[in-house]
DNA sequence: CGTCTATTTGAATGTACTCAAAAGCGGTGG
DNA sequence: CCACCGCTTTTGAGTACATTCAAATAGACG
């Protein structure tokens, strides 16, 4: 399935054959059951990983023990601690599949060498970072602005598909409510 | 003041003194009272502004009227509402002078002109992307885990500045509280 | 089938809000 | 120059939203 991330990148940069294949050679493939670690908080941060298919999820774990889930990522997403990744500091969070997964990961040493090689990639790493920001400015924004349940709502109207991989307790832990609270929520109409 | 702002740019491009005048050529400058509206939501966001001196604010003003602040942007900071000016839709944010400042703006015609004649910018703005999204992650992640005392404490210590240009009335609805609620809590020693 | 976790329900509690009013502070005009 | 006005900040009482804790029910997985 390696089509599906150059598909991912072609939507917003050209590549040569050239450049295609040394993009596919600094990627490592992983397949991994369901449950499992792809990154420990405190760790080093190595890897962003494309997701090809199943689901991941990052999460904050607290003194107390609390779990805040920081993104979820299904097939076609981009995840890692990014501020620890590219500043090479102990990873903050934690992230793990959700569901079997099958995953490509560009290294730190690779990422580097593959924007000093491809400075094409300038641009695509560009316009993905500058998703990501106005993707969680908007989430601050309703965070900010919305009721639980609003937000609640928001949620599953944007992210449809996710909903259908993941627990309502990670839904709860991603919009900041207890599980017991969200249960007590009116259903959105989908 | 031009020297700010391409000091800005060198910390992460270097650039010749074409492309320096290129720049120069494609930004304006203007120096606006306190109070004043430098984007007001559901117009055009034609501008991403880079602060000289002075400080702003971008806030979403939901339908009861409750004000939200987004970010601020002191010297050196770069401010727009980022989704709309990238995807041309009405803006969702206000964005005021909190005092009387100096802004250099880019439109979303020379932002596309200058990615276009100078690659390397596209390395600048994948840099400030990243900074912006992580920026927000960070606070996404402490809005979710920390209680309303720690979210003041830690913004007090990461933007020291900011909290001497501000009201608290403009901090708490940066933090999502309610200046009275922000009142009853414990100062930080700073 | 049995175990483990997710989900739901309910009661008691607490955190943060609303509303009201007083005190502080800064800017402006007489 | 200083008195007034408007906005910010503080304080307090009453309230609402969301939490904790406990327990029952439902679902998923080996």
């Amino acid at each position: 399935m390696e089509d599906g991330i150059l598909k991912n990148i072609s939507k917003h940069i050209l590549l040569n054959d050239e450049e295609r294949s040394l993009f596919n050679s600094l990627l490592s493939c992983k397949t991994l059951p369901k449950k499992t670690l792809v990154l420990q908080a405190d760790q080093d941060c190595r890897y962003l990983s494309y997701v090809s298919s199943g689901a991941l999820r990052s999460y904050y774990v607290d003194r107390e023990g609390r779990e805040s889930t920081i993104m979820f990522a299904i097939a076609d997403w981009w995840i890692t601690d990014m501020y620890c990744y590219l500043n090479r500091k102990p990873a903050m969070m934690h992230i793990e599949t959700i569901e079997k997964s099958t995953i490509f990961q560009l290294s730190r040493a690779n990422f580097d060498q593959l924007l000093e090689a491809v400075p094409k990639f300038e641009k695509f790493f560009r316009i993905m970072m500058q998703n990501a920001y106005t993707r969680e400015q908007l989430r601050v924004m309703e965070n900010l602005s919305l009721t639980a349940e609003e937000r609640y709502h928001s949620f599953v109207m944007k992210y449809p598909q996710i909903v259908r991989q993941v627990t309502k307790k990670q839904i709860a832990s991603y919009l900041g409510i207890t599980p017991e609270f969200l249960s007590t929520l009116k259903k959105p109409e989908i």
